[in-house]
DNA sequence: AGATAACCGAGACGGTACGTCTCGTCTTGAT
DNA sequence: ATCAAGACGAGACGTACCGTCTCGGTTATCT
């Protein structure tokens, strides 16, 4: 999130609730009225919190964003089902169900768009959220190529380019579904796109 | 776009010109500046503009980057390869080429975002941009359809269901790819792409 | 007060009326509040006016307050009273009037304070404020000569010397009994000062 | 200065020489930045002393300010010339020499504005600034009374008036020569000064 | 020799005002 | 009726100080 100074020994420390407080002042400021309608002095006002003090914490609204939303993905857990497809099923599941948040859905494209002109901010998103994902992928992946469902991968570097050709596949078509469709990623939406993803269009 | 009343005949009519400078000045300053950072007096001036004539023919931001960005997708055309594959992949290339220009990546997944607490932006993303997007998608199976390559769709219900499916397969990949994991989508990727959305991971 | 370059013809012209009221609403705040209490955006509130018109029109509180002030001062008039002491008499009965408002005493000590590290407000007053004053002792001076109860200056540099220790003395002398000592400059003060400036102490 | 309860003996005593470094700073911070940007975080910071230690001893920026340009006119001092006009000259001189270091002209003006509207402010500058400066008037007289140079005062009030006036004068002239006409109050001006205050200008 | 109490530095805190920026609207005179 | 120009009311921005508070630590005097 943010650091200070580890050599910061004196003064008054900081207060450790008004973190919390903050974040979820931004997530419900989210819901209410958007990314481009969030004002950081709102945000501090809702958090019973001065301007300063967050200002003190955070660089700007994109950092704070990505910090709000971040935290709504640390539920995230891989299921062991016992199957490829029902592992599948269900990580897109929890997937898709975060991303059905309003503040998720909000803050979360906002900050990718913002990323694409600044590397920083990119790299937080990536530290934050993205790379939470992308351990299921491969946690995924290794049980299947135990219980013998999947090929072991020829070489590392292949393994990764595959890893994460699938991530992008898996996280792509729920985000496309959920924002650009506006349509719900529901149980029987992920069952026919795991199908597509297991056996191809093909058959 | 924008529409006038078909009654006003009278007066100094709009400048044509005007219209094609306005857009490519946005475009500009999305490459420039990014989304957020993009003001409507500054694309006024860049165009040569009043604000005025500008705010005559947009509603507003959103609805001006819609407009500006839509352009970039006029060139998309389904290429007739000759083979399924070979057919997406060559759409796949085009799209993630359009995707690949700064002005695209930073106004694209904004409007989007904002798209997610207001229905009449997204409808008019749906109607500019994504629509033109999924006629391929229809396109494209109907011919391998023709060919044999894909068997045909049982009732109309669930060839429409399929087709969403995919579009939001192929879009969602190609936009995570390029805008998240901020890697170019190459031929190399197009190929694995197509591959696994072909014949799955299981073989 | 403030000019705008005489080239510019087009556009909206700035509003007459908004420069009264804001000079206005400066004045009153001046009396509510005191110089270092006084806002910019609380004058701009009680004038009715955005913050930013006011910064369109005046650099700083500085500025405007020597402006608001200086407007008090349109009222000094010399009286032809017939005999110099009693032609003093008047004008420094007027004088010592306009100090006696609060929104005077507040704002013109405060700007002369920080005039002494700021020379173009330190001219600003001059222009504004003391030159209107002195030009009273130079035409006091010159019917004095006319009815013969002053000798005619010998040289021209040493009748400006003595005009601007003429000055000093009488404006210093009711600046001081008004704000430092905090005594009224009333009719009996102002006949004790005249006999002494006129005749001297050693009688 | 300021007081602590006669009633605490135990815990650390104050520091002395914070004191003192404070009322330097303060000083010099009136000559680098002027009043209205003299800040009591900068003070402190260039004392050495933390912001806590400051607001401790003093109320705020006013009385902060006053102690620190009173100690400059602790020098003040009525030389024994041997005639009257000989001393005014010399405290005159005394007077001029005071306000015309920056930090006095800074910082006297400034909480002599703010007085305009804090009586208790005004009652601390009296005593610690201006009834030093008013007993030299007192001493004056009374040489000048003894040497036959002044006639003795009617009764106690007349000559509280009169001393009064004059002290009106003198600091008057020289703090509006010093301040507004912004001109060095050297020796000749000093001596038409004294002239005219003693002889009148009726001759 | 402790205990006690006021002091000290550092710096975070809730506020307030700053001066700037952009918004979307509204006059202007000219085309 | 539209245009370029630009002033307007509104309000958020990010910064700077305000005066207060909470820390850990430092002297003093008083048991």
């Amino acid at each position: 999130m943010q650091s200070r100074s580890p050599a910061s020994r004196t003064g008054r420390p900081r207060s450790a609730t008004a973190d919390a407080a903050i974040l979820a002042a931004t997530r419900q400021a989210l819901v209410d009225l958007g990314w481009s309608k969030l004002t950081l002095g709102d945000v501090a006002t809702r958090a019973g919190v001065a301007k300063t003090t967050l200002y003190r914490r955070w660089a700007g609204k994109n950092e704070l964003v990505v910090d709000a939303v971040a935290e709504l993905f640390d539920e995230l857990e891989l299921p062991d089902s016992g199957s490829l497809a029902a592992d599948i099923e269900g990580v897109v599941l929890q997937f898709a169900a975060i991303l059905a948040r309003p503040e998720a859905k909000s803050g979360l494209m906002a900050v990718v768009a913002e990323a694409t002109h600044d590397d920083a901010l990119r790299e937080r998103i990536r530290a934050s959220v993205v790379d939470r994902q992308k351990r299921l992928v491969l946690e995924g992946r290794c049980r299947a190529q135990e219980r013998g469902e999947l090929p072991p991968e020829p070489d590392s570097e292949s393994a990764s380019r595959t890893a994460d050709l699938i991530f992008d596949m898996v996280a792509g078509a729920v985000v496309h579904r959920t924002l650009v469709s506006a349509e719900p990623a529901d149980e029987e939406w992920v069952r026919s796109f795991t199908r597509v993803l297991l056996q191809g269009l093909g058959t």
